[in-house]
DNA sequence: CAGCATCCTCTGTGATACTG
DNA sequence: CAGTATCACAGAGGATGCTG
């Protein structure tokens, strides 16, 4: 069970928040978390779901988020190699999270969306 | 109402997450944001409960997060100067989300607690 | 297909000192 | 008290090419 292996966490009450942040910062992973909550993909059908994400910065943000034991990676020895990402219990577990970030994106951001 | 003024935005139906990701990203806000929940504090109340924070960096945090609309800056003009800093309504409205955090954080994090 | 290795840039963060 | 101004640096992030 990783404990908060980045270096930050300097509050008082406030440093729970601090460390899910420090999980879900970098820039890919909350859309990754996002979009796994939708069930199990392949590495190449994440990097089509975030169309300027560059295979290192995918595949960087992939093992953190298995470091962290958010995500778990499956290998398939394969000839066309196959690898799933799917959330583990404790990356499933943050989904009230997550959803609770969509919702207030959906709610208050001013997104691509006219008007 | 500022839009996602930040570079990002690669995803999809992701996006709504990865925006608000963005406001609350910077190794401070969070947790400012978290404190300012209780309510309205000065320049140096909010660094107290900061150990490791410096002064420009929660400057430059608590200016991105008035120019993002989530918190109110109000000057009063006397000898020693008093800067109070409080949560916007749109700021405010991030308190479900603040809140999911530091449950999830609480429930799921190892933190210094012994044991 | 799903990476890894390199190289390079930029910006976020920090330390320190000064000011109205 | 609540900043502003500099200087400096590590590392996050990107571009490209190669590989089992």
């Amino acid at each position: 069970m990783p404990k908060v292996r980045h270096k930050r966490l300097d509050c008082s009450p406030g440093c729970a928040v601090e460390g899910v942040l420090a999980l879900i910062d970098g820039k890919w992973k909350g859309v990754v978390l996002y979009h796994l909550l939708s069930g199990t993909l392949r590495f190449n059908e994440i990097r089509r779901r975030l169309p300027n994400v560059t295979q290192r910065m995918l595949t960087n943000q992939l093992r953190e988020l298995e470091a962290d034991g958010l995500v778990l990676r499956t290998v398939f020895a394969q000839v066309p190699p196959r690898v799933d990402y799917s959330l583990t219990a404790r990356g499933r577990s943050l989904e009230p999270v997550i959803t609770a970030l969509k919702t207030w994106g959906d709610a208050h951001l001013e997104l691509e969306k006219a008007a």
